[in-house]
DNA sequence: TCTGGTGGGAGAGCAGTGCTCTTGAATGAG
DNA sequence: CTCATTCAAGAGCACTGCTCTCCCACCAGA
């Protein structure tokens, strides 16, 4: 008997799809509200009015309904960074670079124990299955498409990328070669011949850990008492790094 | 009968201080081993040979002996950062700059787990008491006198600073006044009647996020795959971020 | 329509957790 | 020497993840 391997076929298959999703949607609100080590399975089976014991027909272990969430946050954020980047197509790169990284603090902010699953402390004795590399991986592969879309189109201040910082290191470049490779599997047809330089794929990787670095002080208390509006401060930062990349704000070159 | 507050008088007292440190030496144990959510009051008392209950004659609560273990945690890692800027006091800003970061960095992959209790995902249902306040800035404090010191000696190369960076804005101006009132706190010597321009600030503030944010990064696996030297990328990072910040890496500035 | 296999809920139970309360013993001050 | 203070020990409460057994409902094939 063949069968379309995602179709639902009998009402059994219909009905376990769906428990599966309300455990999902009760395990999100538990998370969401008192953090990842307080998400119990007894307390989501007591909410749907079921006993423990019977969620393990659904999820064979607590790693597992994280992993399920940590997907499922990874996708929301990544979808969120992509959209941004989508609707800011037609702008000047480094406004394009901006509108992302508000678009990643947003989600923080809207969902931060939902973050912290994603970019804080790793949970002891959760390794992060393959499952997770790929949608971890939006949100970065939305920043550096913006660049190398810039770069394609000859939009990047060579001027100004990497202007006065030190020579990028033979152990650097090797590790830029990695990002090259990763980033023309993931979209070959921003890659051109020259490709990026080293430079410009290092100021990248800086405004990546950049910006999750500056999420993460705001949204674990880091900077309490220090900034007081961090949009405008994440938009400043995020504004800084774009045009330490070479990313124009502007039509042209502002202040020339 | 007026005694030294901190003067251990009686048998009984010197005995409450050493159980005290055993405590924290097996709970440290346990933390570097396991991680912090893994810290279980029972397995301390068990290493110990004692029953869990009588714990509590010396920690009130798992969160205070977590709040010692963080207290001691940022003493040592400000120790090691103070202890780099000290040992390169005669070097030009910028070297000085990434012997901190590197400092930082050594000990934060010595200590991983005691890191993410510092600065990754917040323990829930736990509010840093202000007693960790203090503590918890030693290394910012360090990088930032780094700065100042060559502030006051007119080191830093003003056509590099925060060359072709937007302008500071109102919202982040009141945060770096903010953060200035705090330095003048804690190194009132080093701040000059000019004192130090918002960009100057800025680019300090910069500088630390993306520091946390690149050992988180590392430490929590966000960079697996991609960067093989952690130490080396650490290193060019640093320098880089210390050369926007117009911090010099030589006797003269190089490349001219 | 009957029947046998399967999916899945219910409950008991295991080993662990933080924390509290009571009990009994050691200690040190007057 | 007395007596209050200090502290360890143990039982117990309410919780956790997870396993195992039991049993019922469903659903397909005969």
């Amino acid at each position: 008997m063949l069968v379309g391997m995602t179709v639902i076929r009998t009402a059994r298959e219909r009905a376990r799809a769906e428990v599966r999703r309300e455990i999902l949607d009760a395990a999100r609100r538990q998370l969401t509200a008192e953090g990842a080590e307080a998400l119990s399975l007894r307390a989501v089976a007591r909410e749907l009015g079921m006993v423990s014991s019977a969620l393990y027909r659904y999820f064979a272990s607590r790693d597992e309904l994280l992993t399920a969430l940590i997907i499922e946050a990874y996708d929301e954020l990544g979808e969120r960074a992509e959209r941004a980047a989508a609707a800011t197509a037609d702008q000047p790169a480094g406004l394009r670079w901006v509108a992302v990284a508000r678009a990643v603090r947003a989600w923080a902010v809207d969902h931060p124990r939902r973050y912290a699953l994603l970019y804080g402390t790793p949970v002891v004795g959760y390794a992060a299955p393959q499952s997770t590399v790929v949608p971890g991986t939006r949100v970065q592969i939305a920043l550096a498409g913006i660049v190398l879309t810039a770069h394609r189109s000859g939009a990047i201040d060579a001027g100004r990328l990497g202007a006065g910082e030190p020579p990028v290191g033979s152990a650097v470049a090797a590790d830029l070669a990695r990002l090259r490779a990763a980033l023309a599997q993931a979209a070959p047809d921003l890659l051109t011949a020259a490709g990026p330089s080293d430079v410009l794929l290092r100021a990248t990787l800086l405004g990546w850990t950049q910006l999750f670095g500056l999420i993460g002080f705001e949204l674990f208390g880091q900077l309490r008492g220090l900034v007081e509006d961090g949009e405008a401060f994440l938009v400043e930062s995020a504004a800084t790094m774009a045009a330490r990349a070479g990313l124009q704000t502007g039509p042209l070159p502002p202040g020339r």
